[in-house]
DNA sequence: CGAGGACAAATTGTTCAACAATCCACCGGG
DNA sequence: CCCGGTGGATTGTTGAACAATTTGTCCTCG
């Protein structure tokens, strides 16, 4: 969804000296407004990894002041997702074959820890059941999309499970940034088919109470992943 | 280390009308660098929880215009260490018990899982030993402040083991907020003293090898420390 | 004497214009 | 073909301005 280009007219900038009524009636924050447009831009590739983020062309198409797009910048820098090299400018972040490593390191620790010590009862394995069934009707039908954001919510959901919202948010941020690594693999043909498979079987493990087992499932499949990752990035 | 105070005599503000040169030399970057030293005032208390970051103030006392700061107020608060309430301003976040409990399910999961998959080997076991040793004679001496440092340095170094900056960064956010939940309870007679302790006993099951025992301990170990903050903070 | 409301002062959110420092692309010389 | 200069573009940062909102004060009324 929200559809990508740019060309939201530039709403202040009515040329006058100082203030010169923005307009703005009631964004309530508009470098967080800022952070999300630019946040979603990239998460669906219209902004790709290594891309430049010209503060000029960036402020003109989001309407915003240079020194507003800034603080998204900042915002988005402190998630990684946005590099900011001195006296250079901001960058989407291109994450290297050790990012992708660091990446596996923490999804290993956050999604077993999840499984280990989350509360995974009733409703929360009843919303990985509903999940995975998606994620299965997607490889049925060959559509990739769909089969990509069911794999990352159910990979989201069991970390929520650990009942922190400091940790889901990191899984957010990490989430995003494997969102970056696959925009970055050029081709993928049917990348997420196998892993679809993967977690089925981790929810049955956890169906059948047995967390060691589902431990023992997903931390094959982080491995198995980042394998097949990396032998295509290097 | 870096004495907290404030009092740096503001650099530029000549007074003239636009540029003005602000003698800057070769500040790398003024804003991350303003977020450092706002990071380390809280951290030394110099900030309190709650405590209102007027911007005008810390401006002048930082010796930066008040965009620059803005943006040190956006890295600090994706770092959940300042609150920014619209129309109100930004604050020293101010943990709640729900925050407490939020923060040990992280460091659970976090420590837990560097344990389980990290790499304890030769090196990190010897820094956790000097790291144990350090908190031993703290206690002996009775020297709070260093038993306290020592303790988040014994946690912190299980966490990097994991081999994850991206989770080792977490952590560091964890911990930065645990020093505001200790600052926010009013007084700690000894709180650290029993968990050097404990933190010996969990050096001793890693260097037996027995990662399972060190996981139980650690758990414990962190059950026991956020019963007892909350029995304290309600 | 306390509740409530009008008004003023302070503060935040945001923009604009300016300028120093730095980087980048181009171009001519060796 | 490599190399160093040169000028334009871009970033980093500042100061001033102003609308919207919050906060504080004081005055009135019940």
């Amino acid at each position: 969804m929200n559809g990508a280009a740019g060309a939201h007219e530039g709403v202040g900038g009515t040329g006058g000296k100082g203030g010169s009524a923005p307009a703005h009636s009631g964004a309530v924050q508009a470098s967080a407004h800022a952070a999300d447009r630019l946040r979603t831009m990239i998460a669906d590739g219209a902004l790709a990894p290594g891309a430049k983020l010209s503060e000029q062309a960036l402020s003109g198409e989001l309407g915003i002041s240079r020194n507003t797009l800034r603080e998204a910048f900042a915002m988005l820098a402190a998630e990684n997702l946005v590099a900011r090299l001195p006296n250079r400018g901001g960058f989407v972040t291109d994450p290297t074959a050790d990012d992708v490593r660091d990446l596996y390191a923490a999804r290993l620790v956050l999604e077993t820890g999840a499984v280990l010590w989350g509360e995974l009862d009733g409703p929360a394995v009843a919303r990985l059941r509903e999940i995975v069934a998606a994620a299965l009707t997607a490889v049925e039908a060959g559509d990739a999309p769909t089969m990509a954001d069911a794999n990352q919510r159910f990979h989201r959901e069991i970390v929520a499970a650990a009942g922190s919202r400091a940790l889901l948010a990191e899984m957010d941020r990490a989430l995003a940034r494997m969102r970056l690594v696959f925009h970055a693999m050029t081709d993928e043909p049917g990348f997420h088919a196998g892993y679809a498979h993967r977690n089925s079987e981790v929810l049955a493990a956890l169906e059948a109470g047995d967390r060691a087992r589902a431990v023992e499932l997903l931390r094959d499949s982080l491995s198995a992943a980042r394998d097949e990752i990396l032998a295509r990035v290097g």
